[in-house]
DNA sequence: TTAGTGTGTAACTGAGTAGTTATATAGTTG
DNA sequence: CAACTATATAACTACTCAGTTACACACTAA
């Protein structure tokens, strides 16, 4: 796709990026919103499942749906949290890669 | 591509792929790549077309090299950045993409 | 040699934030 | 009504790190 920004890329819009990048630089949203490709899961199973607490689970979801990467859905006393924007995946299949590509010491340690 | 990380994702490597998103999630790091798109470019004037010191852009830089995006070539005094991974600019598409698309007062607001 | 230039780095400071604890809110059940 | 459950949030702590200042290092030029 054709490059939308200016260039060379003003602060303001570099901020805007970076915010964008900075969401996705957290191990626990990370997770989280691998989860969540299997589809909707609320609060406090994602919390189990990722052995953190309630609390930080449901602000670390509250990031990712203000801005607009996950959905809620409200059942009773339980939330739902959903992928919202599925091009999150690309994204992160993307970084995947980019991280796998450059293999070094670490990522061998990684799989011992 | 398929997807080559386990799932669920496992905290390690979550957490070296959030530190890949962290890198890129920063407005200084974005614009010195921004600025690579049109070939090498030293230290010295990177930093006067940032409006950074020389010492935050020489740091800066190191990162983004010892992440493996950029390459480093000397000559004599001077010490060419260049951009070693062309599918940083895909991820930085990608991310400029997912921003505009959840257009929102803030990005409406950027343009004016 | 000395002076000057381009880059790298150590130490420090301040701002941002992940995670915790405690509490508030809202819905359910008896 | 009261007790319980699921989620959200406020206040706080601890850590990370971007940016600065000062300096070290390496190369050039006189």
């Amino acid at each position: 796709m054709a490059q939308v920004l200016p260039h060379p890329l003003t602060p303001e819009y570099a901020r805007s990026v970076a915010d964008r990048f900075r969401l996705l630089g957290d191990p626990t949203r990370l997770r989280l919103i691998d989860l969540l490709r299997d589809g909707e899961r609320t609060v406090g199973s994602l919390a189990v499942e990722l052995g953190c607490t309630q609390a930080n689970t449901s602000k670390q979801l509250a990031l990712l749906a203000d801005a607009g990467l996950l959905a809620r859905r409200r059942e009773g006393l339980r939330c739902y949290y959903s992928i919202a924007d599925a091009a999150v995946f690309d994204l992160c299949d993307a970084v995947c890669n980019s991280v796998l590509q450059h293999l070094d010491a670490r990522v061998i340690a990684l799989r011992a």
